[in-house]
DNA sequence: CTCTGCCTTCTAAACTTAATCAACTGCTCT
DNA sequence: AGAGCAGTTGATTAAGTTTAGAAGGCAGAG
């Protein structure tokens, strides 16, 4: 299933669009028109639908409703008529949002971010092509599923959460493995080789998560 | 538990709102401060806020996060300030909308009908070919009825409706058992079993219901 | 009311996977 | 070059999960 289906004919602005969801990790598609926007949301599904309204042939509100027969998909309307009658109308439909053109890019994206938590519980972290699925416990590099254990997925999240920061041994270790931990300090490179081994492309030469001699570790 | 709680310090705006919400068929109640809000909210309960963002003491912001700790209870926020940090700031917060002042009330109203509608009255659960008839307590794989025990329609329940997320054990445990029951933890995954016996096409290799290693499991 | 059958729970053993340890190797910095 | 810290390795231990069987409990039928 496909995160986002932007439906937009202006090619430009939909690519636009497109770029700034994948930036902040999501997987979109781009439709340029209605009838197309139907056809990838019936053969994908999706989790969201961004849908301008003024289409050729067959317009938002098509669209809108066609979907609405059967799924409760959130759907977020973009337009540029921004009459009171339009919006009505959108939001009769069944369209959970209206924004209109020219819409804030902050804005529409604090809300898709928004609708993404409370509905699928997607709260993720991105950097670059790492993409961290924290309620789902997963974690993607460039798309692929990487598997993680508890521990290395824990770990991998505190680091990402703390991004650029030196982290002192001592710290990760009582972080993840609890104040009172009886284990061997030694026990954390261990598992700092594990996630080199599944996250950097030469685990020999780390580039993203780092030694500090003497220190601890920083990720990058 | 109350359908709409309003939140607005000025009570003749809020008592406006009020009778038209009132006017819809809403049981509504009128908080005069974040305060108050926040005690019905506790008392009460509710199935959506409206709420105003300039209050005495607790603003609005501050009533959102709070609901937003615990909560996923839709919020609208209503402002006269329409600056986009307020924007960003609400809807980062965790509130499904934002409205700015004036608002026109038909839009509102729509706004407040569509979530309702989306929200509470979807009396089914659609996951591919798996489909869930919540209020006659069945379930039917490909048209095919699926017989489940109590239990199991439960968990399953709870599965779907937090598809992605990973569960813990004790969560689980907890929702379907309720918090004080005395049975052993483990009768969890004997149920587990028993609904993969019947919703897997492998129940040696699940795809539906996945272990997730020292935490809980995850429906997919 | 009692019987019957299914649902639920419990238990213990088998099994699977992850975490740990400790000894060793290799690297870095002075 | 040496001291000390970090990395590697594989055997071992620990932790967590699944399974099967048996027993208990509850509800509906007779």
């Amino acid at each position: 299933m496909a995160d986002i289906i932007v439906v937009e004919d202006n090619e430009e602005i939909g690519g636009l669009l497109s770029d700034f969801l994948r930036a902040e990790g999501y997987d979109t598609y781009l439709a340029l028109s209605g009838e197309e926007a139907l056809e990838i949301y019936e053969a994908e599904g999706a989790k969201l639908v961004l849908l301008d309204l003024l289409l050729p042939n067959l317009d938002g509100f098509g669209v809108c409703s066609k979907i609405r027969e059967h799924h409760n998909t959130p759907i977020i309307m973009l337009s540029a008529q921004n009459g009171k009658e339009d919006k009505l109308n959108g939001l009769l439909l069944g369209a959970d949002d209206y924004m209109e053109k020219p819409y804030d890019i902050d804005i529409l994206l604090a809300k898709v971010k928004g609708i993404m938590k409370r509905r699928y519980f997607s709260d993720q972290i991105v950097d670059g092509t790492l993409k961290m699925d924290k309620a789902g416990r997963r974690v993607y590099e460039a798309g692929q599923e990487i598997v993680l254990t508890t521990k290395e997925f824990d770990l991998l999240l505190y680091f990402m959460e703390n991004k650029g920061k030196v982290l002192k041994k001592e710290e990760l270790f009582h972080k993840i493995w609890g104040v009172d931990s009886e284990s061997e300090p030694q026990t954390l490179t261990v598992h700092i080789k594990w996630l080199r081994e599944k996250l950097e492309k030469d685990p020999k030469n780390p580039e993203r998560i780092l030694t500090v001699w003497g220190v601890g570790y920083r990720y990058i």
